[in-house]
This record gives structure tokens, sequence and C-alpha cells, in this order.
DNA sequence: ATTAGCACTCGACTAGTTGGAGTGCTAACA
DNA sequence: TGTTAGCACTCCAACTAGTCGAGTGCTAAT
């Protein structure tokens, strides 16, 4: 059987309605549609054959038909056409970077909060990954005795800080000594590099300060790590509105899948090799979310190669593909120079 | 009509049942219970007077009574023994705390989830407020020409870092001066006091460093004002367990407000002048928490006398008071060790 | 190839029925 | 006077039909 262009068109017929209604879409209601001048016969057959080919699926016998992952992947693949996002939608996500923003994780949580406002879906923004930046400042400063604040900032100007045990012996004047030692010896590395540098090339030729070296090793390599906590999350309570998580059992599922930031950092870490992403259903690997789709996209800062993070949006499989793409599409370009004028500019 | 020593039992009978059960209580479920040796007939007098005095109600006539909220503040405050926190349920705190945590924040985080995740309802805990904590450090770090890191430790070892603009003319070398001047300067002094202070005193001393000196005050100004963003919550979706919040409107409502922290924020900023507080239903002040309890209790670092922050738990009004109470007491002691370790100790 | 028509299916909704848990009240009892 | 057994009453929850309508597949005519 052949996907001619007559079922195509039927299929995304189907599909957009069934992303409105939420429910089982009949042949009497797709052939009412002018586009069509056809009897709801016809479309019955037409049905028929989609449904034999997979696109279609129906709840039971004498219900209308609702799309298959498959049907959503067509779809996304080939039909979609990419919806403009709105002067109002634009203006709405503007309004959460009004106020005066002091922090990165702010703007990211910021993000979030824009994106999940607009969509009315749930939205996530993974923190900038700090491995394939450069070095370009340490900085150690006296705490408490035995205890310093490392202080790392990087090429890009985001700056971290970790408390480390300064061994005795090593006299409060000296940090800044070994600060600017630090500084200038690995200026420009990458982040990810630093800490094997430190072991491999400094601690021989500071002896002496071995143990303190390799503590510093210890909390750069700490702070490049990324973990769960650097994701934002936003709009969970957005899920309940769709009548898919009307069972109370699923929408339980569904928080507390996504509560444990775990599996959503292991989504976005994953999808962050690509520009955009679009797992439907099934292709889920985590079971809670198998019957959500969960679409990505990285951002970079300004106009580098690199991406630097990644944003996503999870929302019930029959979501609005086009709207949250074109969404995601605008707040990676937003945010890219949201950061790269944080800190460039003033 | 007065409440005799049968009756504080009976009530105290039906709170602990209802508690558990979540269901109405009768008058036989009560007359089984061991503790009494009376039939239905009696507990039911005794019951139809409790009502009368506001410690019941009745959802309809042919149902068991609930207590009201009236019932749950006399029983918090006169009735209720206090539980004591199980072996297990220290250990299944512990787990959250056994890995290594590098951040304060993190620290926070956890002690949210531990927290929700051993009362099975709502955790939140409010950020450390350094308005009354004094100023230990300053240090300017060069970032990008025309911008810098302002780093301020405080007395009790909390970092905060902003990016500042570094006015043109102010040299690099100038960055570290300034750094030390300030810190001479400052140390000591409350941190609610010092951006006044650079204002009314250093910036006359230093006129022709005015500018950059407004800045930094400006930067520490807004690092010690806490916001929404410094309340970390947990298991928001544990409130789906509970009969109450079979309601999808219920838990749509109770999601939202909970996930714009600001009305949390006020709640524990509100509760934090209080070691301890119990909010009972219509005693709270948002709409969607009128059939929430909530109980905060502050926790301070070390043996230090001011409080820091808030912890808090929400849950239905049925919740396990003395449960929570005795979580949230064992809570605000460990996360003052916890804390001061962190910064301490090694 | 398309369509009108028809018999059939099945969930959603409605109304009626029943059973049980609970109540208040009264009268008897210790 | 406090307690209790007994009874009539209430009302929700759960179950049972019964009906309606939207939808289907199939067939025969166009």
């Amino acid at each position: 059987m052949e996907l001619d262009a007559r079922k195509l068109k039927i299929l995304q017929a189907i599909i957009d309605e069934y992303v409105m209604s939420a429910s089982p879409v009949g042949s009497r209601s797709v052939s009412k549609n002018p586009e069509f001048n056809l009897s709801s016969a016809t479309i019955r057959n037409e049905m028929a054959d989609l449904e034999e080919m997979g696109f279609l699926e129906q709840p039971h016998t004498s219900a209308g038909r609702i799309p298959s992952d498959k049907a959503y992947r067509l779809y996304v693949d080939t039909i979609m056409n990419r919806a403009q996002i709105s002067r109002d939608e634009i203006r709405k996500i503007r309004t959460h970077f009004s106020s005066k923003i002091s922090e990165v994780d702010e703007i990211l949580k910021q993000t979030a909060v824009a994106i999940s406002s607009v969509t009315n879906y749930t939205a996530m923004v993974l923190a900038p990954e700090l491995d394939c930046d450069t070095l370009r400042h340490i900085q150690l400063v006296p705490l408490v005795p035995g205890k310093a604040l490392l202080v790392i900032v990087t090429g890009t100007g985001f700056a971290k800080d970790a408390v480390i045990h300064v061994p005795v012996g090593v006299r409060t004047e000296e940090l800044e000594q070994i600060s600017r030692f630090l500084t200038k010896r690995l200026y420009g590395r990458r982040m990810d590099m630093v800490a094997e540098m430190i072991a491999s090339e400094l601690e021989p030729e500071m002896a002496d300060r071995r143990e303190f070296l390799s503590n510093i090793a210890d909390g750069i390599e700490r702070k490049i790590t990324p973990n769960r906590k650097s994701v934002e999350l936003a709009g969970a309570g957005n899920m309940l509105h769709y009548p898919e998580y009307a069972d109370l059992q699923k929408a339980r599922n569904f928080l507390s899948a996504v509560e444990g930031r775990d599996a959503l950092y292991n989504m976005l870490k994953r999808a962050s090799s690509l520009e955009f992403t679009v797992t439907i259903g099934s292709e889920n690997e985590q079971d809670e979310l198998k019957d959500c789709s969960v679409v990505t996209a990285t951002y970079r800062m300004g106009d580098q190669s690199m991406p630097m993070g990644t944003l996503g949006v999870i929302g019930p499989t029959r979501m609005n593909y086009g709207k949250v793409i074109s969404v995601l599409e605008y707040m990676r370009r937003s945010l890219g120079e949201i950061l790269s004028n944080y800190i460039e500019e003033d």
C-alpha cells in the first residue's frame, strides 16, 4: 500500500484535529473539512488503510482514531509546517527578563519559566557545560584558618567557587601568589585539561605545595563536572491541564520522574550533540515518559561554534510540535544573546 | 459546655484515626477502640457535643465526622505527643548527604529532598539570609575589559559573586589594591550596613573612584537581598498521593501556587522570627493553601543565636503533625551542624 | 473510485435500586 | 445522672439497566 498525497493530507488533518481536541477523530469530522470534498465513507476507507500502515490507532471499535507515534514521527519529519512565533508571545517572553537579573542561574531559571508559560508544557534548561570552556582566572580567597575559597573564571565569563582545604604551613599571603602563578600558567587552557595539567606539570614543579595543588585540582574538577542540580525545571504542573494526565496515577509518575532531575539531565546531556532533537512517545528511554514527547535545542554563547547547554520541552505526544520548535528556536537565540550581553556589555 | 478529659481523649482518637484514614470517623469505630469502654451511643453523644463546640464537622448527615481546623489547633497546642524519629528515618535522611556535596545550595536542596522523602509531604528550605551576617573578605577579579567579578565572603563563610561594571580608567592592577582596601575597612561590619558605609564613608574618601565604589555597593546590595529564587522546594508531587488532591483542579491550584516561589518565600520569611510555627488550614493567607497546613522551623549555624533561614513542610491539614515537627527538629539541628562543618572543618 | 445506506459496536450518560454506614432520638437501665 | 440498646431516618456509594450517539465496516449502487 502506498502513502499517496491524499492519505498524507488526511493524516495531517487528523493529527491537527487530535492535537487540538485530544479526543479520537472520526471520519465524519474529517470529511467536513472544506479542504476535502469527500464523503465520510471515503475517508473511512482511507483511514482504514492508514491504520493498516500503522499511522493510526483505534482505542476501541466504535471510537474515532488517534495518531500513532509513527504518525507523529512522519509529521515532524515531513509534513509539519513550523508555526511563526507571535508578537504577543515574544512580549510574554520578554517580561520574564525585564527585571534586573544578577545571576546566570537566574537567567536560566527565567528561561525555563518563559518557555513553559508560552508553550504551556514543561520546560527544562541545562546550564552551560564548562568543560569545553577555557580558563581565564583563578583566585584564592582566604576564608578561615585552614580553608580558602577557590574562585574560577572561565573564558566565556562564568564564575564558579568552591571551598577548599588549605594545608597547614601555607601562609595567607601565599594564596595571592599561588593565584597569580596558576592564572599565568593555566590561562587559556580548556577547563577539562586544567586539573590534569596541575597534576602532571605544576605539582612536580612546586613539590612542597603538592597537597594544596591537588586540593585545588579537585575543587576545579568538582566544579566543572555538571550534575542533575544544573537542570532548571518549570511548569511541571502544566501537565495536569491535559486530559492525558487526568489519571492521577499517571500524573504522579510523571511528576516524580521529573522531580528527580537525573533523568532529565541524562536526556539533555544526550541531546546536547544535536542542534534539535524530537523524541516521540515510545522513543523515550524512561518508562514514565513513554507517552510524552521531548523536544530539545542547544544554545550557544553569542556566535560561538561550541554549544554550551540545552533547552527542552516535555509535553504530551499530542503536543503542538510546530509551536514548540519555533519557541525553542527563538529562545536558543535569545538566550545566547542574553548570556553574552550579561558578560560583555553593561 | 465543658471540654472534659474524656471529650479530649475522644477528640484525639478521632483525629488520630482521621489522619490515618482520611475518611470521616464514625462513632462505632471510636467505640471499638479498647481504650474506651463505651458504647457507640455514648460516643455519639460526646461527638455531638464536640461538634457543637466546633471541634468536629459533618460532611453530610449520615457520614462520620472530621476534625475542624480548630480541633487541629487544639491538637498541636495541647494534646499532641511528639513522635520520636526512628533509626530508619535517620538513616534515610543521612543517605541524602552521603555523597560529597560541594555547594551550600546543594546542601539546601538535599535538605528539602530529605525532608520530603521522610515525611511524604512537600518540603521547602529558605536559604540563609545574609543581612545579619558580617563581612569577611571582598575580592575583585578581572573578567573582561570593563567588567570584574565581585566576590564577597561573609563571617559565617558564605561566598557570593556578582558581575560588576568597571569604569574606564580603573587599571587591572588597581582591583587588587581596592580589594584590600575594602576588606580592611569593612571587615566585621554587618552586611546590611556595608553598602551604606561605602556610600557614606568610603566614596568621599576616594572621590576619583566614586563611580566604581557605587557599582560595588550596588552589587553587594543585590546579593544580600534574598528573593524567591532562594527557596528550595522538593516533593511537590507528593501531594498527589493524598485523597485531598484527588480533585485535579485542586492539585493544579496547589502546584501552581507552589511553583511560583513567591508565596512560599513570603511565608517562610514571615515565619523566620519564630523557632517553630504551625499554620493550620484557614489560618493560611494564601487561598490555595487554605486546606493545607504549613509547619516551619528556623535553623542556625552551629550554636549561634541568630537564625539564618527557615525550613518548612506543607501537607494536608490532616497531616501527621507530631512526625513533621520531630523531623524538622532533627533537620534544623543537622543542617546547622552540616553548614558549620562545611565551612569550618574538612 | 466514490458514495449512500445499513447493521453493528461500544463508551458515556442517565435514572433507578439497593445496601451499608452513620446519625439522632427515645426509652430503659444501673 | 450517665450509659446503653433499639429504631427510624438519611444519604452516599456502588451497581444495574437502558438509552443515545458517534463511530465503524461492509455492501451495493452510481
